[in-house]
DNA sequence: TGGTTTCGCTACGAGTCGTAGCGTAATGGC
DNA sequence: GCCATTACGCTACGACTCGTAGCGAAACCA
């Protein structure tokens, strides 16, 4: 969200939440018919129902709306305790590709990345709404697997950092080159084969490292 | 390459050849000095010194124009034996992470892709002519090291096409999230832990599998 | 030399951009 | 209840890009 609550709370007419809403809305819909090259404010404004003016007063342009409509999509991603790392490791990767299955995030998501690889501000946007929200769950899998004895506990912390950033990389990429690069669905069978060679990989590194 | 020879090899005025050359570099100039969304054909043909309708005359549009330009960039990729499959793996992916690490193909590569996701056609002209002339790579490093006998020999050939496009998802999929999406570069020390953890799966999927 | 294709150039309507200006609506402070 | 303040909808605007059409000149082949 661009939005925040301002410091100096001053008086005046509120701003509508129902338009941020709205225009989120508009702006997933416009890229699941338009896509995002097509995507213009003038159309999303008119489809939410507001005027393009009010648009510009709270984002400063199509990349930085894109994101926070596309971040919005993966705030439904949770990691239940299915019992083993393995199952945990399957049920969140088949969530994410879920998530990359709509057409909204698979258009806006890979857009916003190639404009953030030429703008810091942009890049930051995206890590502060997207990335990092979700590397909690590589973080809260491995203490839960090391809980349960699968993986041995780590002692030292800027090692563990390393770890999680390592399979957070090699997790999301390769669901997000599966489905959008070699364009095949990351179905059951191809997530039960990845994630057998992931988990043999890091429990064969944590013995062997 | 957009432009074939033609079936019907008829006669007249030939086209410049190194037209076709100035323009891809005038296209990856301009990816360098203004990302995807500000390139312009205008722009580029001006670059390269020819008339915007000479440019319009060869490809349709700037998706399939930069698709051109960003696959001559992966084209220097090789595999040079490095004796063991660890060493190959690490040639390969610090190469790719190499050309990443270029403006030109950041922005360019990871545009199309989104591009791609609401064009069918241009998928299949990217995965022609970057995808899938890479894969080679991952086919010819798992051939070797079935030779030195550091992988298993694959008896059925429908498993083993699986495995390698598995391999290559994992593999092309890690290094460009690391670079793009974490935005931390992929240098030697990434590369030895992602090998590590990706040859222990590989061996230990092998062995249970 | 004639036929064919590409070339550079100019011009065009259509569409989008982002902003400015204006009157109106909805708040909080007094 | 009145006023200052802020957000809103609406219109209009110059600047820019798009993709195409039309033209005469250039470069090839037979």
């Amino acid at each position: 969200m661009q939005s925040r609550t301002p410091a100096t709370r001053a008086s005046g007419r509120p701003r509508s939440v129902e338009a941020d809403a709205a225009i989120l809305a508009a702006t997933r819909e416009a890229l699941v018919e338009l896509g995002w090259s097509k995507l213009t404010l003038g159309d999303v404004a008119t489809r939410a129902g507001v005027a393009k003016t009010t648009l510009y007063r709270r984002w400063a342009g199509k990349n930085e709306l894109v994101v926070d409509a596309v971040a919005e999509l993966f705030d439904e991603l949770a990691l239940p305790d299915r019992g083993t790392l393995a199952a945990d490791i399957e049920g969140v990767v088949l969530q994410f590709a879920a998530i990359l299955a709509r057409p909204e995030a698979r258009s806006g998501l890979m857009a916003v990345v190639a404009e953030g690889t030429r703008d810091e501000a942009l890049r930051e946007r995206i890590r502060e709404s997207i990335v990092t929200r979700q590397k909690r769950l590589v973080v809260e899998g491995r203490a839960r697997a090391q809980a349960r004895g699968e993986l041995p506990p780590e002692n030292d912390p800027v090692e563990a950092a390393r770890t999680v950033d390592l399979i957070f990389d090699v997790v999301a990429g390769a669901v997000v080159h599966r489905t959008l690069v070699s364009a095949e669905p990351a179905d059951e069978e191809w997530v039960r084969d990845f994630t057998r060679v992931l988990l043999l990989g890091l429990k064969g590194a944590s013995q062997a490292g």
